[in-house]
DNA sequence: CGATATTTGGTATGGTCCATAACAATTATC
DNA sequence: GATAATTGTTATGGACCATACCAAATATCG
């Protein structure tokens, strides 16, 4: 497959290689043929994939946040008391590239390291006030801007039928 | 979101970050809440992303192609005598990102780059007979462990259902 | 107890992918 | 025929991902 994140620079679907494609009289070369690409499960997943992030960060653009730290924030939130080690590996971050990841919320007043008493060698994260706060707007923007327009997309009872075989696939697969 | 490819050193799942969970007798922090997370479109969808593409690359190993080598020789051969921008856009890859990956597949004998005689700034991209059948290859491989792994998992309704509100999430959204 | 192994957070580093700027050769435009 | 646009390309930087390694702290076990 492929997909990369800012398409060309013509418009919004990377598949019109072509101009302003309109029904005009130019000589213009025929759109290419997708073929068996659009059959293709891992190219058609990419690409949806890519713009929902792109969506997901339009919709939080004032807070500043990307999918994963908001990932992080809502993983924090509903396991306060959690070290690094536990909170990455269930993100599926790898340790190492966690680290520069806290820094930046850190840094950002929106979550805290705490040295654990019981075991001085972790760090129980925990959000600020702040981080709360954040959170808690990110939420309601992604529920009623990002979220909400699946359920225009496809309907509700599609929406959750999506997520579900998507979540059977990352399981099972 | 988040969700990298090669999930810690423990086993498939990221979502455990404890051992080898089992039911034994031992302290065991319990597992972590996904909570919301599980219901957020970008985290499923990543996640179903990178397992599909793990998947699709274990498929194929046997021919050495990414998905998106796949997909370049999948879009040359259906459209063929087209040139680097046309076959790069398409595909949403950027034109200079696309020399070195056609640098490979040249290189590999999978495709050839032909001085267009109309115009001679282009490339005329065309399969080599040897990039053929290694994509008749791949094919079939993709057809009979990928793909159909989905019917299993699935079904064939819901497999055409999943593809078709993919595409129309990749178009739409 | 004490030696050894393991775990945790962290640094350093390299690879891959993505994006932008710039350039020479060629072609289109006026 | 001068200027603009297009094509393939190089160079470069950023983001993300993965591995090896380290010191401090803890666990394990003789």
């Amino acid at each position: 497959m492929t997909v990369s994140k800012t398409a060309e620079k013509s418009s919004g679907k990377p598949a019109d290689a072509a101009k302003g494609r309109k029904d005009a009289g130019e000589p213009q070369a025929e759109a290419l043929q997708l073929g068996e690409l659009s059959e293709q499960l891992g190219y058609v997943l990419k690409r949806a994939q890519l713009k929902v992030f792109e969506n997901f960060l339009r919709c939080v653009a004032s807070l500043q946040l990307t999918p994963a730290q908001f990932s992080v924030l809502l993983l924090v939130e509903k396991n306060p008391g959690r070290n690094q080690t536990e909170i990455a590996s269930t993100l599926g971050i790898l340790r190492p590239n966690f680290v520069a990841m806290l820094d930046n919320l850190e840094s950002r007043d929106l979550c805290t390291r705490i040295r654990s008493t019981n075991d001085r060698r972790s760090h129980i994260l925990v959000l600020t006030d702040k981080g709360k706060a954040v959170l808690a707007r990110a939420k309601k923007l992604v529920a009623t801007k990002h979220e909400a327009r699946l359920n225009d997309l496809l309907g509700q009872a599609n929406r959750e039928a999506l997520l579900a075989m998507l979540a059977k696939i990352a399981n099972e697969f």
